[in-house]
DNA sequence: ATTAGGG
DNA sequence: CCCTAAT
């Protein structure tokens, strides 16, 4: 799927042009200049021959696809080197012009005139409707409908009749104009003087941008001496045209009626350019309901005026982590972010151009969800919470504990991770060897004891009661986050070191098992994370492996298999052993137990009977 | 408040 | 770890 069409990636720049306003206008001639943006953001008039080829794609596309394309994105109409389909001189049928042209087809066709690498094809895009202009949709769409379904095109609009024939006064233009000095009516003067239709909406910012846009891609106005600039008419200068028009332009917003068969080959076509923009039901859902309905013009107007798209905050997110990204470290690993493709061409073909300040990339990724290979818009799965507390003791017990995978990740694009995880680790080792305990000799001087002895516990004790928690008493208090359900939750998870654990098997043999306020208090007075609750269920976790673990006389580093840091099997003896005496053996395990050991057995009668 | 046990 | 029931 990939690999067929591998030449967009590269090659396929649908450079849009910004085609606002329009409402069921959209039945008159739009002409649309076949230009070629310089680097300077001068438009040069397409030669002949190039208009040669265009035209013969277009003449193509009209057979081929009489659809909405499914393209989202944002576009610049001034971007870098490249072909922008304008509206302008370049005259087109009435028909071709309703008819939308895919970027698809055989852009190789096209070849720019000189070779330096411009590989932007056109772009052609009959018409760009917003997706705020939701009427500049139906009115595609249903420019769609008639034509595949030869359905009664009753809402061919009163005023298209008109519309195909009026032609923009602009005899009001005189020197400049400044749209934003305008009060209201003169805005729908204006308006009506550009549309040739009455408009009653009173939202100021909307009719500058309806105004401004119906201008900008008028055929007829550029053929004027004006340009428009900033809100402001102007008479043309020594520059060209240069708006840094942001827009989405958006034709999806399909019904599935008529487009519904569109959408595979569609959304090949449009794979690389990605929107993370909502396709929520709602705009397409409502927009549909009133697709059908010219009349409704002014409340679709009102609709679509209010209808500004604020951007998700996942948007945000994005675009905030990829200029972060750019800016902390020039794309540090390229290779990894390779397989992500760059929507906008000039950060993929010329990166380094000027243009890039105002253009930002939509970054998206394959998404394998159900093998479906959408594209969904990249966001880095950097964890953004806290790191993990307290690791060291999983690293130095098991140096492979991090993964490849986990480490690529982090190099690749954790950049703003690292330190508070280094700060951590600083301190635990700083802590931890300073007391002189690090878990290495713990371990060592368990597993060479093989009956643990109560020796060696006392002795472990009274270390182990001075130094105990101090690696974490350096961190913060416990992150705790509020839950839906009111009550606070400690958010991270606390590795259970082997000091801790020993500890806690020592306070068991001391106090006895349950007693876990007592164990608690006593042991763990320095560790106030460690609640009694918590002692608890680590007891019943370790009693769980002791027996797991034990039957089979496992050996010791046998427990490496197990995930995580394992628990050093002469702990897990003495677990056991404690278990045995405080007759917690599990009625499973200790018949076939108790008939092994003799030793237990007489033990494990009597808890039992004290018990019981 | 503490404990036991399920989730 | 969290939550809850039982004590």
């Amino acid at each position: 799927m990939e690999a067929s069409e591998p030449k967009f990636e590269d090659s396929a720049v649908p450079v849009t042009s910004t085609i606002r306003a329009l409402e069921k206008e959209i039945a008159h001639p739009i002409v649309y200049q076949l230009v070629r943006v310089d680097g300077d953001g001068r438009l040069v008039p397409a030669t002949q021959d190039e208009i040669m080829v265009v035209e013969d794609l277009l003449e193509d596309d009209k057979c081929e696809s009489k659809l909405v394309p499914d393209t989202r994105q944002i576009s610049e109409s001034c971007i870098t080197e490249g072909y922008l389909l304008e509206r302008n001189s370049f005259q087109v049928t009435e028909e071709k012009s309703n008819v939308l042209v895919d970027p698809v087809p055989d852009l190789g066709k096209i070849d720019a005139p000189d070779k330096t690498g411009i590989n932007f094809q056109v772009a052609v895009h009959g018409l760009a409707p917003l997706s705020e202009l939701s009427n500049v949709d139906h009115s595609v769409r249903n420019d769609v409908c008639s034509h595949s379904q030869d359905a009664p095109n009753e809402d061919t609009p009163s005023t298209s009749a008109a519309g195909s024939s009026w032609k923009p006064d602009f005899s009001k233009l005189e020197g400049k104009i400044c749209l934003d000095d305008l009060p209201v009516k003169e805005l729908q003067e204006t308006f009506k003087a550009t549309f040739g239709r009455e408009t009653s909406v009173k939202d100021k910012q909307w009719l500058k941008r309806r105004i401004t846009m119906g201008l900008t891609n008028s055929c007829d106005f550029s053929c004027t001496t004006f340009i428009i600039r900033d809100n402001v008419v102007v008479k043309k200068g020594e520059e060209q045209i240069c708006h840094r028009v942001k827009s989405r332009i958006s034709a999806d917003s399909e019904d599935g009626v008529a487009n519904s068969n569109s959408r595979g080959s569609l959304s090949n076509h449009d794979n690389k350019i990605n929107d993370d923009a909502d396709l929520s039901g709602a705009d397409v859902s409502s927009s549909a309901l009133e697709s059908c309905n010219v009349t409704k013009d002014l409340n679709s107007e009102q609709i679509t005026a209010k209808r500004a798209r604020k951007p998700t905050k996942r948007y945000i997110e994005e675009l905030s982590e990829i200029e972060s990204r750019e800016i902390s470290e020039k794309l540090a690993s390229p290779e990894k972010i390779s397989r992500y493709q760059f929507a906008c061409p000039e950060t993929h073909i010329r990166p380094t151009k000027n243009v890039r300040s105002y253009v930002r990339p939509l970054v998206t990724r394959q998404d394998s969800l159900g093998g479906s290979g959408v594209q969904i818009p990249f966001v880095s799965r950097i964890r953004r919470s806290r790191p993990r507390e307290n690791f060291m003791p999983l690293l130095k017990l098991q140096p492979s504990g991090m993964d490849m995978a986990t480490r690529q990740v982090r190099s690749a694009f954790d950049i703003s991770g690292p330190q508070e995880d280094d700060k951590r680790n600083n301190d635990l080792i700083k802590t931890s060897s300073s007391t002189g305990w690090t878990e290495q000799p713990l371990i060592a001087a368990c597993e060479k004891d093989e009956h643990y002895g109560g020796m060696k516990i006392v002795e472990l004790e009274n270390d182990v009661e001075v130094n105990d928690c101090s690696e974490d008493n350096s961190d913060d208090n416990v992150v705790t986050v509020p839950t839906q359900k009111g009550g606070m939750r400690r958010k991270h998870h606390r590795p259970w070191t082997i000091n801790e654990v020993v500890k806690l098997v020592e306070g068991v043999a001391r106090y006895g098992a349950g007693k876990w306020s007592e164990i608690k208090r006593l042991a763990f007075s320095t560790c106030p994370y460690r609640t009694s609750v918590d002692l608890k269920d680590k007891w019943r976790n370790l009693l769980k492996a002791s027996f797991v673990q034990l039957p089979a006389e496992k050996g010791i580093l046998n427990s490496r298999k197990q995930a995580s840091v394992p628990i050093p099997a002469p702990i897990l003896s003495r677990v056991r052993e404690l278990a045995d005496m405080q007759g917690q053996i599990p009625p499973v395990l200790s018949a076939c137990k108790s008939s092994g050991h003799s030793s237990s057995d007489r033990s494990v009668h009597e808890a039992r009977s004290g018990f019981l």
